[in-house]
DNA sequence: GGTGAAACGTAGGCCGT
DNA sequence: ACGGCCTACGTTTCACC
């Protein structure tokens, strides 16, 4: 992992579409030379995947909130029911295991406020163990480099 | 936008490098029609990007957290400073700011806890109008679909 | 790490529906 | 307006130096 595969990884960071060719240019390598450095990279992990970044308004989901929960019991099985629920729930773009007075973090990404009281009271509701539910709306994201 | 666009976009979502050849298979279109329909999408706007997805861990930020900022003055001035701030940050991958008892929501990736500290004391410390900072470390994350 | 050539994918004109 | 076909062009990918 030396100076080159940094400036490939940020290359890829900002257009993971970028063409083999072009990325090469960019980091002074031959074609053949980036190739294999890209694919040593996928190899080992350090590249996990692409994806392409969707426009939350165009997708029909612009309102987006983060949720703090908490569950009534601290047990391995409790947790991993939630997680299971958090998996198979579309609306959960991320489920994070955190520290403090609460054990979850999700982003939740909805329709609109009426979606997301659907969402809010029949999914997170009905899930066991639930305990604390705290809504932060997100009003704006001035920086967002996700992924 | 139809059932195939949508299909589209959940694939590019999931592999932002299929070539346009599997994807059309996948879609059931031809691949001239299919690279027709990504070009108006890329073009209206509803995809905004593609990025490679980097392992925390091999990019030696393996320590992750969610700052909750308030500020002490709620004024124009005082948000357009700190979200300036944040911008010029590279620990800061995500700002939100959101409703509830503090005004922004942090994304916080550093190379382990003492990098957070150093960036939590010399960083956010240093910010005017900072008042309230919590911490929360993620442990894990059950599920991610970030981008 | 670079070179070259074959295999593969892309992009755009054209026509049918 | 939109999908399918065809083709010239560009890119990827591999053995080899």
């Amino acid at each position: 992992m030396d100076r080159i595969d940094q400036n490939i990884l940020r290359e890829l960071r900002t257009d993971g579409r970028i063409s083999n060719q072009d990325l090469s240019a960019r980091v002074g390598l031959s074609p053949s030379a980036c190739l294999r450095r890209v694919a040593a990279l996928e190899k080992s992990g350090v590249i996990t995947g692409y994806r392409a970044v969707l426009s939350p308004q165009a997708m029909g989901t612009g309102f987006i909130a983060y949720v703090a929960v908490g569950l009534s019991a601290h047990t391995k099985a409790a947790q991993e029911g939630f997680e299971r629920a958090m998996r198979y729930c579309d609306e959960v773009r991320e489920c994070h295991n955190i520290t403090g007075t609460v054990e979850y973090l999700l982003r939740v990404e909805a329709a609109d406020l009426a979606a997301y009281k659907r969402f809010h009271t029949e999914v997170l509701g009905t899930v066991p163990h639930v305990n604390a539910l705290t809504s932060y709306v997100v009003l704006g994201s001035p920086k967002d480099e996700r992924g």
